[in-house]
DNA sequence: CGAGGCATTGATCTATCTCAATTCTAGTGG
DNA sequence: CCACTAGAATTGAGATAGATCAATGCCTCG
């Protein structure tokens, strides 16, 4: 059976609400502030959480930003309850994580497909990922106790399903904390004053998205895009920061992780500085062909981007990567690329 | 008493200087090649080592370059002697960083003179950085015992003094830790197939450099070279991951380190790739003008490292400048720069 | 005070961007 | 399943910012 939390201060509401799910078999926890609410969600650790917004005292939103600080509790699906209008407070909570929303007054119906949804989303997602998280389980093991939570975080945070083109996050947001990428892939860009995007990075499945802007206390400042369509979850900042006091490693993990980052950044310098388009363009074709060192020698991009990446003109992209199908480096047919003479690629003189 | 090492093949000159010495109080401890030298030295760590240049089989300078990477030794006053004549080799010598030469055949005065003022300056240099980190301290404070013990191994650490244009590693180096800049400044490079340099950084007081090779297994990707006269403190890797390991606090301090990097190079490639040649010295000028955050409005700096670290050509820069000057931006004698209209250069159109 | 290294300035050259006109591709709806 | 269309890719022609080469002038440091 599966336990139900009512955060909700007018006791009319709670009680009609807690009778509804009872009466379908769920058994209803009741609280009358935020404070009940936080400690009766730590204590019993329901299934699923209904939670008003407007409270006396402690509005919903702390509630929900207080339990998601809290690993045992940050996964538990959370919906808001919210009167009418309001419709910044609905994007405000479901950008803090909330799982959904239902808009008062509601009926049993609402109310009980709503749960179930989420109990069932919620249920099939852990089945789904559970095999990307063996994989990232068995990527950071060795690493100790701190891994494991880390996983334990992933495996209970929901997950957000972003389509292609989707904004994950605008430049000059606030960060939430880091994503992790479960499926798909996305880049981040800036936007130079005339328009022209570069990207700056493209993270697939198992990458971190944002471990730059954790630490300091300031807005994005760049802008993330998914390629196509992605699965990432959300690790919130304070979660993670818990994390990276207690475990060590993890803090060693992220600080490869930036690394790696900043090398590759200083040869795109040197690259972007002092080399022809030619080589850029062959080591950018390089590097795609290899997301995380498994060669497949074939791929898929968008003029567009190749030339977002590497800081050139579409139209010299075009004209570039036709020299090379002439001289046999490579085959295209419209975005789809493939690599045919690799080392000659690493070995473009210019 | 004081122990000092002569490394040097020549019975006669050897034993000749040691009487001396011994004479005056010291303690000496005698070599007659290079390899029973470096032997000597890391098991005794003398006060001050004397080494002549000319050796069969390892000369002086494989001496010193060995001695250097020790740690153990690496600060130990190194005075070469030299047969008169072979200026190129003195400088080469002091370029590595030896402390001081004397010209063979030398007197009792000038020895006894250079070896006490060599080992007044080590000394006085030692209470002079005791003080910078003192502020080191006072700076850290507030992380708990972390930075405590970061600072005491700081502390304990002998400092290196690099001269102008020397290298303090290079591209290739294994890295042996960390180096935390007490004085003066220094800059990492990156140089391109056809010899052209890119400068990726410049560190000054109090800047940490080579943490983006700490925990990466790998060489140092870029060479690091003295802006100015520096003085650097190398914490040892084992150390640092140990600190790491205890003081999540550390690992955080890093991690703000790396991200804002990979902020500054993102910002950079976009620049680079996007922004004319006015707009990038104009940011660029503003970049160097407040070293850390104090505007000091002027500030000296040669053409071509301004071209390697924008990425464009000397004459380029050249012509830029001038044209700044003739538009009131800034004033420029030779070499040392000043900024006139702050506001405008931050605002540069195109 | 002299020399060698910097800095400046001029003249030329070219890689790459830009604008514009076609052609191709893939996704849509009938 | 096929035709249609909007977006993507290609190709051409022309413009230009900045690199390069070269000559000259100016510090600065011994």
């Amino acid at each position: 059976m599966k336990n139900i939390l009512i955060i909700e201060d007018s006791i009319d509401i709670r009680e009609n609400t807690a009778e509804i799910l009872e009466m379908s078999g769920y058994h209803v926890l009741q609280a009358g502030d935020g404070k009940d609410g936080i400690e009766t969600a730590e204590r019993e650790k329901p299934h699923l959480i209904l939670c008003d917004i407007m409270m006396p005292e402690m509005s919903g939103f702390s509630v929900l930003s207080a339990l998601s600080k809290n690993p045992e509790t940050a996964s538990i699906p959370f919906i808001f309850l919210t009167a009418r209008a309001e419709r910044a407070d609905i994007r405000k909570g479901m950008d803090m994580g909330a799982d959904d929303y239902l808009t008062k007054p509601f009926n049993d119906i609402e109310l009980l497909s709503a749960i179930e949804c989420r109990l069932n989303k919620t249920e099939s997602q852990k089945q789904y990922y559970s095999k990307t998280l063996q994989n990232l389980q068995k990527l950071t093991a060795g690493l100790g106790d701190g891994n494991k939570e880390l996983a334990n975080l992933i495996g209970a945070r929901k997950v957000k399903l972003i389509k292609k083109k989707q904004i994950l996050y605008y430049e000059g947001d606030q960060p939430q904390g880091i994503y992790l990428v479960l499926k798909g892939s996305l880049k981040t860009l800036k936007i130079a004053k005339d328009g022209k995007e570069l990207i700056t990075n493209i993270y697939h499945e198992e990458d971190y998205l944002g471990i730059n802007a954790l630490l300091l206390d300031e807005v994005f400042t760049e802008t993330a895009e998914a390629v196509e369509d992605a699965a990432v979850c959300l690790l919130l900042k304070d979660s993670v920061i818990e994390l990276l006091n207690r475990y060590p490693e993890i803090g060693k993990q992220f600080i490869k992780i930036l690394s790696n980052n900043v090398r590759e950044k200083e040869e795109q310098l040197l690259e972007l500085a002092y080399h022809s388009v030619r080589k850029r363009l062959a080591s950018l074709l390089i590097r795609l062909d290899s997301p995380q060192s498994g060669t497949c020698n074939n791929f898929k991009i968008s003029r567009d981007e190749l030339a977002a990446i590497s800081g050139m003109a579409a139209e010299t992209v075009s004209r570039t990567l036709s020299d090379f199908q002439t001289e046999g480096l490579i085959e295209k047919r419209a975005s789809h690329m493939l690599i045919l003479d690799h080392d000659r690629l690493v070995n473009m003189k210019n």
